[in-house]
DNA sequence: TCGAAAATTGCAGTGAGTGCAAGATTGTCA
DNA sequence: TGACAATCTTGCACTCACTGCAATTTTCGA
């Protein structure tokens, strides 16, 4: 953690040199045309290394660094924060997710536009919520112990999965134009007119 | 259309048999430990036929038949009906669906099952929803053209799928208690009541 | 500088999925 | 009814993602 070394450099250089690798030959033949051999070659290393870095050749092509849920966050959204509105508090959990997604901001713009013009790797998302499922549903829980609310869980990990979809495509969609925080606000702010016109008498 | 002729018959009892063996084996052995070869041999067809019938091999699992959007319902979601409300005419809309899902009953119950215990499965509504984008799309389009709204087309794609998954995990839940519509009613009610109380002052 | 730990790599193998062409089945029409 | 056409099935050969294993190389710590 302290003295980095130069274990850990390489291991980040050479995930790096994958990750730009895959991108860039998927942008230029397509998600299909290209191999894990290529991408290794381009990268510099056997095929059979790739697979030592990444589960599949999606992840690659995504730049999948797979944090999990900033702790800090977690804690406070568990404790029944920050807001104490389920939906505004959802909201902010997603805002850090997207913070820790585009991190690395050029490659992250790269997965985004590449999951444009390949629909299967728009699952990534939906895989995202999967492998981080578990942890989820224990955030879900502590928070319902702490302030009760009558939501499934599965309905809140949808939720979820609805506001990173619809704010990153909306990002996407406006060629990167400001910070992925107010596509996510104006997520919520359809959502809530969605819902909300639907409840007004003269509709 | 009219006369069903052999071919017709032939063709949906090999289907019917592929889904069964796929389902029984899955059912047994689990998805990973299942080949291909095994449940084209249990239905008693080459492998290669297999594909014939199916992309994949979780779609036979799933059974997946891939009925499209039943056109009356369509239509009448475009042109603002029925109850003029989008979020309701939403419902309605997965409503149909799921029914024409639910349509061979023991099959869907057995790839619900399944589904449940594995979880890669899960993101069969996300294809679903995935392979009728462009029909959707179409729909909510006609629909803004009649009774305008200011949702973006992809919240209203990822509405549908929180409200398919969550209806379906709802019923499967329960044991298959009920009729699938009441979940899906709950799903809304659920919906609603986040989004409700994020508005109320007091909260 | 030496030995332990960790990483890379080749190799052999499984299994999904595809294109093709030959052979079997079924529908049609005289 | 019989033959021709359309449709299905199947075997074969192939590509590619992905895995386990064991040998080899690289890096680290003392």
């Amino acid at each position: 953690m302290v003295v980095t070394g130069l274990r850990e450099a390489n291991k980040r250089a050479r995930r790096d040199a994958l990750v730009d690798a895959a991108q860039a030959l998927v942008a230029e033949h397509g998600l299909d045309a290209v191999t894990v051999e290529m991408i290794s070659a381009k990268a510099g290393v056997s095929a059979r290394t790739f697979f030592n870095y990444f589960e599949t050749k999606d992840d690659a092509v995504l730049g999948l660094v797979d944090t999990g849920i900033a702790p800090a966050a977690a804690r406070e959204f568990a404790a029944g924060g920050p807001s104490g509105r389920l939906l505004t508090d959802l909201q902010v959990l997603v805002g850090v997710l997207l913070e820790s997604f585009a991190g690395q901001h050029e490659r992250a713009v790269q997965a985004f536009r590449i999951m444009e013009s390949e629909p299967r790797l728009l699952q990534r998302h939906m895989v995202w919520v999967d492998r981080h499922k578990a942890e989820l549903r224990e955030l879900f829980e502590a928070r319902r112990a702490v302030r009760p609310f009558s939501a499934d869980n599965e309905l809140l990990l949808m939720l979820v999965l609805l506001l990173l979809r619809t704010a990153t495509t909306s990002w996407e969609r406006s060629g990167h134009q400001g910070n992925l925080d107010s596509h996510l606000s104006d997520a919520v702010a359809q959502l809530i007119h969605v819902v909300a016109s639907d409840l007004e008498p003269g509709a």
